[in-house]
DNA sequence: GTAAAATGCAAGTAAGCACTTACATTGTTT
DNA sequence: AAACAATGTAAGTGCTTACTTGCATTTTAC
């Protein structure tokens, strides 16, 4: 019974991400979440309390579940256009594939700052540790400039990322390049100003 | 007649806009609109026939009044650097002033995709009509490279500006720097970025 | 000053909401 | 197979919501 508790347990937290992505938090219902998780609306208040508890319960879970996708280890071994480039894109795709719960979140955040403050940061961060890590190596080998702000510089990296993401998924409309080319020249642009310059007076 | 009635419409919508901004759009009742608008329930449905009108109306309010903010004409005589700064530092300040709308729309875009399209991109793209022709004609003047894709480009420095409101907004914990220097090192990294180089093999 | 328009006030309607209760049914454990 | 825990079903409660109606009051127009 406990395998069969979990599974239901599972399937419900997935339907309430689901409808809390796309209808709001005031805006899904617990009959709908139940709906879509199979399963009738009373089992949902027999596993949690109340809605506002499986918000919580929500939040915890995707902590939980995105923290082993963050986990994968990159080699950062080829030079930094290369490792950049393939970080960024990666990071690009988990952006993009949580979009509408993210977003909802950004929305929400005014009032539910608990549960936002728990799950926003994910998205927006995790580049930072591991990507600050590896820079400071690079500054050591001198290939990367040794006079510059590591964490303002990486949430600008970041930053025009998690901008692109938003600009593709809140107005859609054709903005003359792609986003294999925007994600490109962002990596182009950080490194650039970054990298060590072979020539300055 | 004409002058009340236009008053307590114009405050309906100011309250409204509060109201929306801050509970969400699901979350917001003719209630609470019409007592912030201290007006009753009854005169919110005498001017706009749902709540959905209402949110139509607001739209359409906000987009004739940040017409007229963005009509201001900058100079642009200065250095890149100087005119960006200030540019940027304007720019974020209605960024910051409005965040709670903006992260509203960003939230229930899908919900409301004629509102939000109509909406948002004033906040988006501000920058980008004057700014992408202020630059060309640095570029014809060889103060900017020719090189440049400057659409791509402003979407990035745009994208800076807007991912760093919104951490402030949404995640306010202290990132070891402040707005103003933010914002000047994203100035100062575009600018690195499009002037012309002077050394370049 | 009077007609007309805009607002206030009180009450109400119908629907949807989160959440509950009582009981029957299914699946699991041992 | 028996005991028990988890789920389904049906019905309902109390609250809030958007929105309405009828009438009194105020403000404006001419």
């Amino acid at each position: 019974m406990n395998q069969r508790t979990a599974q239901t347990r599972d399937r419900l937290l997935k339907a309430a991400v689901e409808v809390f992505s796309s209808a709001g938090i005031a805006g899904a219902t617990t009959r709908e979440i139940a709906r879509v998780a199979g399963v009738n609306e009373v089992t949902l208040f027999r596993h949690f309390q109340s809605k506002e508890q499986l918000l919580s319960a929500v939040a915890e879970h995707i902590t939980t579940a995105q923290a082993t996708i963050f986990a994968d280890q990159s080699e950062w071994t080829e030079d930094l256009t290369t490792a950049l480039g393939r970080y960024a894109r990666f990071h690009d795709e988990i952006l993009e594939e949580y979009s509408a719960l993210i977003r909802m979140f950004i929305g929400e955040a005014d009032r539910h700052p608990k549960e936002a403050l728990q799950v926003l940061p994910q998205y927006f961060m995790p580049l930072r540790v591991k990507l600050i890590d590896y820079l400071q190596s690079c500054i050591t080998q001198g290939r990367v400039r040794a006079d510059i702000d590591l964490l303002l510089a990486v949430d600008q990296f970041t930053g025009m990322l998690f901008a692109g993401m938003l600009r593709r998924c809140v107005i859609p409309i054709d903005r003359g390049y792609g986003r294999d080319r925007y994600i490109e020249s962002c990596v182009d642009l950080f490194v650039q100003h970054i990298q060590t310059r072979p020539d300055r007076s």
